[in-house]
DNA sequence: AAAATATACTTTGCATGCAAAATATATTAG
DNA sequence: CTAATATATTTTGCATGCAAAGTATATTTT
């Protein structure tokens, strides 16, 4: 091979890219039971942590595109997990707040962490902090 | 917040997300000038390691979607970077092999790696390969 | 205050990722 | 050898991620 940095065993990227897809796989068993998409699942976390935010806060804690984001919206608003209402003070804004069963959704979701967890029996609590501070390091230098 | 376990900041699999999709976004630039999308380089560079491979193969080496590689070939055959060829031994399997403009390509994608390496000044090489070790960890539980 | 800008979202069009069904060809079982 | 099964790839339908254009409302400029 001509170029040794363009083998993909060199590419930290595609090994992302694999994490990332597969981790999300993963989710999926779990998160099928509660008929919820992984990034339904990332904004109910967004919701549970800090209920009836704008829009763009959810953009901002969650880093989901906004052109998906209405969507997702519309359909979790669909199936009464949360509502979405107009901002009094600031009618460009709206704010999302949880429903009653989103609220009650979030005694089902938590086992989810302990189950993803039991999936990687390869890296140990102190690897996945390691982990959890590199991939920090990477998403600070993407703003 | 009732169970912390549930909290965005504690979650690996996040990290990923947003690691993953920045990355290929920072490589959006460097890619856009070669016509390509990212799945599309990822297929160049399996290529540009071993020519004349079987799809299923080509599969296995950038872990693309076999549903998505269809397309993604489809096109790079529009674009006359590769052909793609039936297998005289067993019909069911389809060879592609790259095309004078796919292999030309490999001259300018040599600097693609280094550039994208400067949009991440936070990570050092030590950490990058440690970064890389802990994916490759990961990812070995993903099968 | 009217015009120019900026902000908050939504919409649109294209490119995947993914699961499941469909096709075509090989291989194996009986 | 024929039926059942396995393998390789494509097709289909749905859910994003992303860029760019569009809409509505606020804020700033002049």
């Amino acid at each position: 091979m001509k170029y040794p940095q363009l083998k993909l065993d060199n590419q930290l990227c595609h090994r992302l890219y694999m994490a990332s897809n597969g981790i999300a796989r993963a989710y999926r068993d779990s998160l099928n039971q509660l008929d919820l998409t992984y990034p339904q699942y990332v904004v109910m976390m967004a919701l549970w942590e800090k209920d009836q935010i704008s829009i763009a806060e959810l953009l901002e804690k969650t880093a989901i595109d906004g052109g998906a984001m209405t969507q997702i919206l519309k359909k979790m608003s669909d199936k009464a997990l949360v509502s979405i209402t107009k901002d009094s003070q600031d009618k460009r804004k709206r704010l999302v707040q949880l429903e009653a069963k989103g609220k009650a959704m979030q005694d089902q979701a938590a086992d989810i962490p302990s189950q993803i967890r039991c999936r990687f029996p390869s890296i140990n609590e102190q690897q996945a902090l390691q982990l959890i501070e590199l991939l920090d390091l990477v998403n600070s230098d993407l703003n």
